[in-house]
DNA sequence: CGAATTTGACCAGCGC
DNA sequence: GCGCTGGTCAAATTCG
C-alpha cells in the first residue's frame, strides 16, 4: 500500500488489553496443540517486533491474516513483572466472521480455567469491580490487588471457558456496565479472541522464547 | 514454491 | 525544536 498510512501512530483507537496467564511447557510437550482447539481461531500474521522500553521482552505485532481487508491487530508481549503473563493488546475489529469458529468444536474442558487480566485501557474500570456476572458464574472479574505494577487490572477467570458459540454472553455485562455500550460492542466482539489460540501462542512463542499455553488450573 | 516469520529501517506522535 | 519511543513497512530469510 502506498500513500495511506494515516494510522501509523494511532492516538485513540479501540484497544483492549488482555493479560493471559500462561504456563511453560516443560519437557517440550507439544501441548499447545490441544490446549485449546477452539480459542480465538483467528489467524494472525506477525508483521513486526520491537523491544519495549522498560521491558526485557520484545513486543510482537500481529495482523489478522484471515482477511486481507481485516484491520484487526494485536500486540503480544510478556509482562515484565511476571514472565508467565502474556499481555495481549487487541486493536481494531475484525470485519469478517471467524472462519474457524464454526469448524472448531470446542474444548469444553470442565477443568479449564484461564486466568487472564483485562486492563482497562480507557474506559472499562470502575464498574467492572463487580465480582461475578449475574448471568454467568463461570465468568467473573476480580480485582487484582496483588499486582504491584498492574494495579487496576482486572483478572478474568474463565471457567468452563472457551465458548464456542456464545463467547460474548458473559461479556455482555461489561457492555451494560459501561456507558459506551455501542463502542464497546466492537471491543467485546474482539474478546472472542481472548482465549488465545494455540496457533497464536505458537507463533508468538516460536519467535520469542518458549512455548506456552493457557494456564489450566484444576481448581 | 509459496507462505509465514524475522529483522532493520523509516516514519510519526509525544514529551521535554 | 529535538530527541525518544512506538508502530509499520518491506526485503530477506526460513519453514512447510
Amino acid at each position: 500500500m502506498d500513500g495511506f498510512q494515516a494510522s501509523k501512530k494511532r492516538k485513540v483507537v479501540d484497544k483492549i488489553v488482555v493479560k493471559v496467564k500462561v504456563e511453560e511447557n516443560e519437557g517440550g510437550k507439544k501441548k499447545s496443540e490441544q490446549i485449546n482447539p477452539s480459542c480465538d481461531c483467528w489467524s494472525w500474521r506477525k508483521y513486526g517486533q520491537k523491544p519495549i522500553k522498560g521491558s526485557p521482552y520484545p513486543r510482537g505485532y500481529y495482523k489478522c491474516s484471515t482477511s486481507k481487508s481485516c484491520l484487526a491487530k494485536k500486540q503480544v508481549e510478556i509482562c515484565r513483572t511476571d514472565a508467565s503473563m502474556l499481555i495481549v493488546t487487541y486493536t481494531s475489529t475484525h470485519n469478517h466472521p471467524n472462519p474457524n469458529l464454526s469448524k472448531q468444536p470446542k474444548n469444553n474442558d470442565p477443568k479449564s480455567e484461564v486466568n487472564m487480566t483485562i486492563e482497562p485501557d480507557q474506559e472499562i474500570n470502575e464498574e467492572q469491580k463487580l465480582v461475578q456476572t449475574p448471568e454467568n458464574d463461570d465468568f467473573y472479574y476480580v480485582k487484582t490487588s496483588e499486582d504491584q505494577e498492574d494495579e487496576g487490572c482486572l483478572t478474568v477467570n474463565l471457567q468452563n471457558t472457551f465458548y464456542d458459540e456464545e463467547p460474548l454472553s458473559s461479556l455482555d455485562l461489561k457492555k451494560s456496565s459501561t456507558s459506551k455500550a455501542e463502542e464497546n460492542y466492537d471491543f467485546y466482539d474482539e474478546l472472542e479472541e481472548l482465549p488465545m489460540s494455540s496457533s497464536s501462542f505458537k507463533s508468538f512463542m516460536s519467535g520469542t522464547f518458549f512455548e506456552e499455553r493457557v494456564l489450566v488450573q484444576p481448581s
